[in-house]
DNA sequence: TCAGCATGGTTGCAAAACACAACCATAACA
DNA sequence: TGTTATGGTTGTGTTTTGCAACCATGCTGA
């Protein structure tokens, strides 16, 4: 078992389309992969009515907005790990719908201070309530003491990815 | 706790550019989506000379053509879960490749079997040795006995949203 | 003090992924 | 044998995202 790969025993293979899918032989990562495309296009439906749809960053950003008044876009452009290009076009977006504000920081002129509006922080509550309602359908199954495990192994791998990263 | 969010206790917060990252309070799909920017990326590279970089769909589409020879687009299109224009243009380009090759069926004059070519064969080893030098990389953190249990509630969860979706 | 470098954001590309509609060919069915 | 269903392809458009280049402001050291 030291090869990297973990196998299970009791859980019955995965058969679509009557094949076998042990394509890459209980390899984490194309469950994560999959199970992102599911997440997401899932999110994208339930938001679709939301102007925070589609992709992942303008979820993240939206909330960091709404959680630290006064953030800056290279610091939402750090916990997205995307470069500032990208960041600016999803805070484009966001100010442009309205959701949030971009003034310049009093600390320093270069610098951004972006602060959430009403219309923002409500489509933030509304996110929650969506994810929340997402998390109930999709992991209630897990056991109450198996989530915070399941948790803390998402969380620690996060942890680990961010620092290998940088 | 029947809130559909789940709260690690002993783990400590994740703290990015000075800011906790609670943005979603411990949803699992935020951890998903994240992971996947990661571990995507990673692959991207550690792939970058071979020509099966980037997307999900070509490795996976890849690695069945190579496990199970004969195999249609279409059923490729459903593990995918990619309508099958996009699932054939994942496969022009392993044809032009001269990864896979593309015959009528003997069955059905409207169905393609695919199969794998020697180059093929020799990219999806490649493929596989990659994702175990990953795996080993960013999940050997996990104690043996909860790496099974980790697999077994992604598998679960993944087999669950297969359900759900369709 | 001010020249040179660093930092924060933006604009201009370009590439890639992906979905939907429309289409052609073959099969199945009644 | 006509009609419907199925398997794939082409056309088109949208969206995401990265890189390079650029401008403005801050910082530092001679």
């Amino acid at each position: 078992m030291n090869d990297g790969i973990t196998r299970t025993v009791d859980d019955p293979p995965l058969v679509i389309a009557g094949h076998r899918i042990d394509v890459l032989e209980g390899a984490f990562s194309w469950y994560i992969r999959s199970l992102d495309s599911f997440v997401s296009r899932d999110l994208d439906e339930r938001m679709a009515h939301l102007p925070v749809a589609r992709g992942k960053g303008k979820v993240t950003a939206l909330l960091l907005i709404d959680d630290y008044p006064g953030i800056r876009p290279s610091e939402i452009a750090e916990v997205l790990m995307r470069d500032r290009p990208s960041t600016g076009r999803i805070i484009d977006t966001l100010v442009s719908a309205g959701l949030a504000r971009r003034d310049i920081s009093e600390d320093d002129q270069r610098a951004h201070a972006l602060s959430i509006t009403d219309a923002g922080h409500a489509v933030a509550e509304q996110v929650r309530a969506v994810v929340r309602q997402q998390e109930a359908e999709f992991f209630d199954f897990i056991a109450p003491e198996d989530r915070a495990q399941f948790l803390s192994i998402l969380k620690r791998t996060y942890m680990r990815m961010r620092q290998k990263w940088q």
